[in-house]
DNA sequence: ACTGGCACTCGACTCTAGCGAGTGCCAGTC
DNA sequence: GACTGGCACTCGCTAGAGTCGAGTGCCAGT
């Protein structure tokens, strides 16, 4: 079924009102705002086709249309053009990241940005520590029978964990043991240390060896097992603007989505810098937001990705922003990481 | 202007009955629901008294009564019987927080604790650095003009900056230069720090020095001027329970609110373990939560205190078990921390 | 293929009336 | 003096009726 060029024209004049005004658009409103250069009739008859296509309804009988899912789908596939950043939201990226001291404040800061330019629910993952790779190793004693296990993963972020030996240990002893693990593992990536740290156990024997064995449990726990997967998360007020028009009413399911870290993380993750993702209502896999549309993207430096971030806001959004604004942060971000 | 036993029995009658109904109550449901002893009419003349002296009111002049924040003061802390846990509850505390493998862990799982026991916003402090020990300094050389200093405190916590030096530095060096520091700082709290410090660099000639230099001022930096409070935070979602009734409508101030995390900071901060605190609507002086109440406690091992930890929620909430609930958690991750 | 005109639909808003929970007050009782 | 039963009154809530108007679908005409 061809949808004609004016057609298309139309689709997109609805999407934009609708998205500015928040209200059902009528076809008298459109010819006026727009240049289309025909009649409402005219326009209505696009409209009727357009609704049997499923790109908008209406909400009422006697109401204007509104893009469906499906509508706002054809619209960011096909219809938005691009909308540059403005110079002063360059300029806010820019301030807003400058000055970043460690990896915690260059996330908190990322998505406070995000969720400001946007002015929508902004999420940022940390660098996925599977991707990382190891830059050092401590072990700190705590007692003679305990230490702690430190991780530098070379995106910056830092992993701790106790280790309970099945003995006391002599200082001397937790030296060499952090040489051994550190010559061995120090710039693998996480994902390809367990044969290194089974490796690390062979090798060592005498009185080190039980030591060894409880360490080696406790590396693989942190660097492969239970790596978890950190998440910041800001703007949630944002999700209270356009009263309670948008998400019909009830924040509830979306708020308890957004406190799952592990739908946080199927929501950003997996991404290539460079390729955007949009989800849009119902084609989120989350129930809870199939009210809601999704903008994210990976970022990294250059291909590589180190971690996902995007936006959760209302189906009715600003997408061609929204996209450029996403992906702008990205990058900025990608890259400020790979300075370290 | 005396209030008699059984104005505050009514009192406390009505507190708990618009807590469980969220409406407002009536004379005649009283006498109905409570064994007060006397009439309806009774109880509306001792009504007027306690309207009179501003611990309840009347949403609307045919309507029942309404405690206001006046009133949850006192039933807060005259009237109110302390609810112990129930087991289940007991249950589910030390299973929630058994096995937790870090600090991290933690706090979340204490925060998403406090928030499931209390069906309220949940908001519990890291362990404060001011009051931490330095456990260890650790230098890893990133590159040869830049170091990563980690500190390691004892309550857990894991702080790390970036050192740019100001020229190469070879690796030997940086050994000195972290047993050095080590010898100095590790076991004095942090606020004490900035003394030693300052010794460090005094001690120190030679080719180190400036090396030591651009070392000392990050050390003061990570120890105690940007020392930044860490807070997690769970269970927005709960503000949607009682649909809009609470807040008067607009969840929007709160979530804004709840998002600062120096507000935050002010909420739970500075209040002995064993002290609640509790704070009724208008006594909140942040304007954000005027419509809201704020139960926080400090906790840590025995007397001395590491952090806070509390929830937000409707003025009217179920302030006796609230308070119950918020002591035993503050109490468990006490003593949790405490085996660190 | 487009347009102007027209009848029609239906939600939003306004107005009215009736209901009933809850009150304040008062005279009467223990 | 404290409590009670009774009664008139208030006022928010709900339901129903009426009106308005934006917006539509359809059709005949250009």
């Amino acid at each position: 079924m061809g949808l004609d060029d004016r057609k298309l024209a139309v689709l997109r004049a609805i999407v934009e009102d609708y998205v500015a005004t928040q209200e059902p658009v009528g076809s008298k409103m459109l010819v006026e705002r727009h240049q289309l250069g025909v009649s409402p009739a005219t326009v209505r008859n696009d409209m009727a086709v357009l609704e049997e296509e499923g790109y908008i309804r209406q909400p009422h009988t006697s109401a204007g249309r509104v893009p469906t899912d499906r509508g706002y789908r054809l619209f960011v596939d096909r219809l938005s053009r691009v909308k540059p950043l403005t110079p002063a939201e360059r300029r806010a990226i820019e301030r807003f990241l400058v000055g970043a001291v460690d990896l915690d404040d260059v996330v908190h800061r990322t998505v406070r940005l995000l969720a400001q330019l946007t002015r929508q629910v902004a999420v940022v993952q940390y660098p996925s520590l599977a991707r990382s790779s190891v830059r050092h190793l401590e072990l700190v004693p705590v007692s003679t029978t305990r230490l702690m296990l430190v991780m530098i993963a070379d995106t910056g972020r830092v992993e701790q964990r106790l280790v309970e030996l099945p003995g006391p240990i002599p200082p001397d002893d937790v030296i060499d043991l952090r040489q051994l693990v550190n010559e061995k593992l120090v710039g693998t990536r996480l994902a390809d240390t367990p044969p290194l740290v089974q490796a690390l156990v062979d090798e060592v024997s005498g009185e080190l060896r039980p030591a060894m064995v409880t360490l080696s449990t406790v590396l693989l726990e942190t660097l492969v097992e239970r790596h978890e997967e950190r998440i910041a998360l800001a703007g949630t007020a944002n999700l209270t603007r356009g009263g309670l028009l948008d998400f019909q009413g009830s924040l509830r399911p979306i708020l308890e989505a957004l406190e799952e870290e592990v739908v946080l993380l199927k929501l950003i993750g997996e991404v290539e810098p460079s390729a955007m993702r949009v989800r849009i209502g119902d084609e989120n896999e989350i129930d809870n937001l199939r009210a809601t549309s999704v903008v994210s993207t990976g970022y990294g430096p250059g291909v590589t990705i180190l971690g996902g971030l995007g936006v959760v806001g209302p189906t009715r959004m600003d997408y061609p922003s929204t996209i450029a604004t996403v992906r702008a942060v990205a990058r900025y971000v990608g890259d400020l990481l790979a300075q370290n």
